[in-house]
DNA sequence: AATAATTTTTAGACTAATCTAAAAATATAT
DNA sequence: ATATATTTTTAGATTAGTCTAAAAATTATT
């Protein structure tokens, strides 16, 4: 059995609405992440049932099923196995390489995948940080807690983000803060969130409470 | 204007049908290399001529216009290029690359190309051989002369093949033939123009006339 | 030059992927 | 509980890319 390439971009936009916990997408949701209409979407998703990928309950929502799950995570291996290429390889920024991997993700051969990770040296995160599933498809596990749940005094260490946008990317760019940045927590306030944090035990800045959201750390 | 990877395909084609020589390329010859019917090309040949991207008259063939020229020029130093990554990178044997090639030479974005080129340490020819333009459409060109034209007693090294099928790569590995092998003739049969030749000054072998045909030497 | 063979084009149909507009189902507010 | 708003599905249309069968044009053969 044969699957387009939209059909696995659907896949992916359905997973990545499951990893974040809700039980199942939402016609609406899966529409909105592709950019499609909701008509489309309930096309596609008949489609991806028919195909034993995906589970519809009309009105209800879509699961994916083992073999959809499956093949959605293989697409996230790709997918951030790319990324790091293009940044250790080739010398791109983190904020530069979402859009190349979305296609690069689609080309199909496991032994080039498997390759490609042992020629990386089998990285575990990919440059925003999001884990990368091994050969089988078991995501490398961390302890990460987002910034704003520290209290003050409290240090850690940037090892992911939340959301890997262009834009908060090249803010975080112009604020100096990437992966590995030091972190102390120097005054918290409760107005608006924001937060004042020394930055590589050198530098003292203010970031908004929606910095402080999308930025996970190690302690 | 954007281009679909079927477009690219075709222009690919086209191109490929002209390199040889061919003052145009016939529907028939398209419809042969791309595995589809006489009936599609008609059709795709008029929407790449309405993109201005080839030029085609009723009945006698096409020629592609400058810019459908560089199109298909692009996507040849893409697809030798990856295939060079693979082979040298990857660690991929020359019969396996060119599948995965005919797919990574449409991914978009010619700052990735150009970085992987240097990454790769600009090489001037594919696994096979065959030539890489440079990011400004330029082949190298090289001096080679197919085997059967050698006499008897010329040296010459293996620079390049002119089929790069899997059945035809695999049967060189298995003479123990590649790239950069040392040859030189010893005998030549006129009756079905098989050739006996000594392969990298140790091992006397005797090849067909197919073979002698499309394998390409420097002297 | 007429006929036969081959090549190319046209005509009409099909599928995947998309859309808009309207209908139906579900959720929210009064 | 009814009315209103939102979400989801259905219906019908469109475009790219493909096909087969038949017509038209070109090339080869007698
Ligand atoms: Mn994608
Ligand atoms: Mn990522
Ligand atoms: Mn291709
Ligand atoms: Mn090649």
């Amino acid at each position: 059995m044969k699957i387009s390439k939209t059909e696995e971009n659907y896949l992916k936009a359905i997973f990545s609405i499951l990893e974040k916990g809700k039980p199942s997408a939402s016609t609406n949701s899966i529409s909105q992440k592709m950019e499609t209409s909701a008509a489309s979407v309930t096309d596609m998703v008949k489609r991806l049932a028919k195909k034993k990928l995906a589970i519809h309950e009309s009105h209800k929502g879509v699961k994916l099923t083992k073999e959809g799950n499956k093949i959605a995570t293989m697409l996230t291996r790709k997918h951030r196995l790319w990324e790091v290429f293009l940044v250790d390889k080739l010398d791109f920024l983190w904020d530069e390489v979402h859009e190349m991997a979305e296609e690069l993700e689609h080309i199909q051969s496991k032994e080039m995948i498997d390759r490609l990770d042992n020629f990386l040296g089998n990285p575990k995160f990919d440059p925003h940080g999001d884990p990368i599933p091994d050969a089988d498809g078991k995501f490398a596990t961390r302890q990460q807690t987002p910034l704003n749940e520290f209290k003050v005094g409290e240090k850690g260490t940037v090892v992911g983000v939340r959301e890997s946008s262009t834009p908060f990317l090249q803010y975080l760019d112009q604020l100096g803060l990437g992966l590995g940045s030091k972190i102390e927590i120097l005054e918290k306030y409760e107005y608006d969130n924001s937060a004042k944090i020394l930055l590589n035990k050198s530098k003292e800045i203010v970031i908004t409470g929606k910095v402080c959201l999308n930025l996970f750390l190690q302690k």
